[in-house]
RNA sequence: CGGGGCGUAGCGCAGCCUGGUUAGCGCACACGGUUCGGGACCGUGGUGUCGGCCGUUCAAAUCGGCUCGCCCCGACCA
């Protein structure tokens, strides 16, 4: 892609109405606009980031035996008046009636209409484990909609439900779930954390909230540095370890419950079970904030020039810099490194717009591509350029032909 | 919903308290020129329902009332 033709609105400034880190950074870098409270915009940088986090949750959900589907957005109210979430739910659920008058609302989590599903097709123990997931627009009229796209009224979740026979069945599912969500944090070059939680509106028993270790995180949680527990409440030492905990913040980006027949019991979901019995069906869920995880990934890893993305996240993982673009070495050089690179599956930007050298690394910086390589006097007087490692900010000279075999390297390196 | 703050050019702001000719500044934008290794410089130019409505007044961005929108703190959440 050519930077003069990338649609990357950036901003100078820090917009009045961005309070924290990964709002502000998403705004001024082009990645986001706000069309209202609670609601955005993903421009083509942000929304290629977003892309990434779904290609891994999907990759994951798919290693772990999930199989995708798409369950609609507008549901109809019956079904939430069977479980009691019509009432339940309270303002938070945006409703609304079709021309005929009948009540609808637009789905803040799908297990109505998936165990809607599940009663209707899942007659037998041999249909048995099912695990069913989709990518989807949330919406959640939120008391309180803020720091950009961390709390939505719209956002991109990822949700899986799992159906099992028995309470150990289900304890496979949420097994596989919750390394399935450690491998996913993991490929996104994120510090997480799974923690025992609370389980809320969405009920059930057993459940887990990871979250992504940054400073600006709302949470608190108490880490053994030897066993690895965690706890959100506040406890001194490890129990089992009996050392003093340490303390970290984190920012929610999944959850994971064991909903046993909280919703199959209410729909009456029932299967035959090998025994000629009917039973409900044994149920969990899982989610994944996609936007969120993208937020959280910048709150932990920025710095005061803008966003460090992750290789596994960035838009683009590489950005190609003419110091000059008016000297045809320079202009001839970058063309043919851009080539070189998108050819050996790269993903490659590059800047050959007419601004000045300084412009152009301050917004590289801002948005983060992971490698900045600059061809500058240096190609002409000994035919290297420079490569530059944004996070550390390293500078290396390499010479022109091994510029290829360099960055495949670091890739490796960046990628594990 | 309770508490606080803000709406003036695309963005960031000044002006408002103490009403008074053409409503300013920086950035951005357009054109020309000089620049080009850390958000360059000079010149020229375009840009405004002062969030909206109602009121007070000879006169309202400025005073009063209502209203809409946005942000921050609290309960909730992926």
């Amino acid at each position: 892609m050519r930077m003069s033709l990338l649609f990357a609105p950036t901003l100078k400034e820090d917009p009045q109405e961005a309070e924290i880190v990964s709002h502000r950074l998403m705004l001024r870098a082009g990645f986001i606009r706000q069309l209202s409270a609670g609601v955005y915009t993903f421009l083509p940088l942000g929304w290629r980031t977003i892309e990434k986090i779904i290609r891994i949750v999907r990759e994951e959900m798919d290693r772990a035996g999930g199989q995708e589907i798409f369950m609609p957005a507008m549901q109809p109210a019956e079904l939430w008046k069977e479980t009691g979430r019509w009432d339940l739910y309270g303002p938070e659920l945006i409703r609304f009636q079709d021309r005929r008058g009948r009540d609808f609302c637009l789905g803040p989590t799908h297990e109505e209409v998936i165990t809607d599903l599940a009663r209707r097709e899942i007659r037998s123990y041999r249909q048995l484990p099912l695990l069913l997931y989709q990518i989807q627009t949330k919406f959640r009229d939120e008391i309180r909609p803020r720091f950009g796209v961390m709390r939505a009224r719209e956002f991109l979740m990822k949700d899986l439900y799992s159906f099992d026979r028995d309470m150990d069945g289900l304890q496979v599912s949420y097994q596989k779930m919750y390394e399935a969500y450690c491998r996913v944090f993991s490929r996104c070059g994120l510090e997480y954390i799974a923690v025992p939680a609370e389980s809320g509106v969405i009920g059930g028993d057993v459940s887990h909230e990871f979250l992504i270790i940054a400073e600006s995180g709302e949470e608190r949680v108490f880490v053994c540095s030897r066993c690895g527990g965690a706890t959100t409440s506040e406890v001194a030492r490890c129990p089992r370890c009996g050392i003093p905990m340490e303390e970290k913040r984190g920012i929610e980006v999944g959850h994971i419950f064991q909903l046993g027949t909280k919703y199959s019991e209410p729909m009456k979901a029932y299967f035959v079970d090998r025994d000629g019995k009917e039973k409900p069906l044994i149920m969990g869920c899982y989610g994944i904030g996609i936007g969120r995880t993208m937020a959280a990934a910048i709150e932990a890893n920025h710095d005061e020039r803008g966003i460090c993305w992750p290789f596994s996240l960035a838009p683009y993982e590489v950005v190609v810099i003419p110091v000059n673009i008016k000297k045809e070495r320079h202009r001839e050089e970058a063309w043919s490194v851009y080539e070189e690179l998108s050819q050996a599956g790269f993903e490659v930007i590059l800047d050959d717009r007419e601004e000045s050298a300084g412009y152009k690394f301050t917004e590289a910086d801002l948005i983060g591509f992971p490698i900045h390589i600059i061809i500058g006097e240096k190609i002409e007087r000994s035919g290297m350029l420079e490569i530059k490692l944004r996070r550390s900010n390293e500078r290396i000279e390499v010479r022109r032909a091994e510029v290829r075999e360099f960055l495949e390297r670091i890739r490796k390196e960046l990628v594990k």
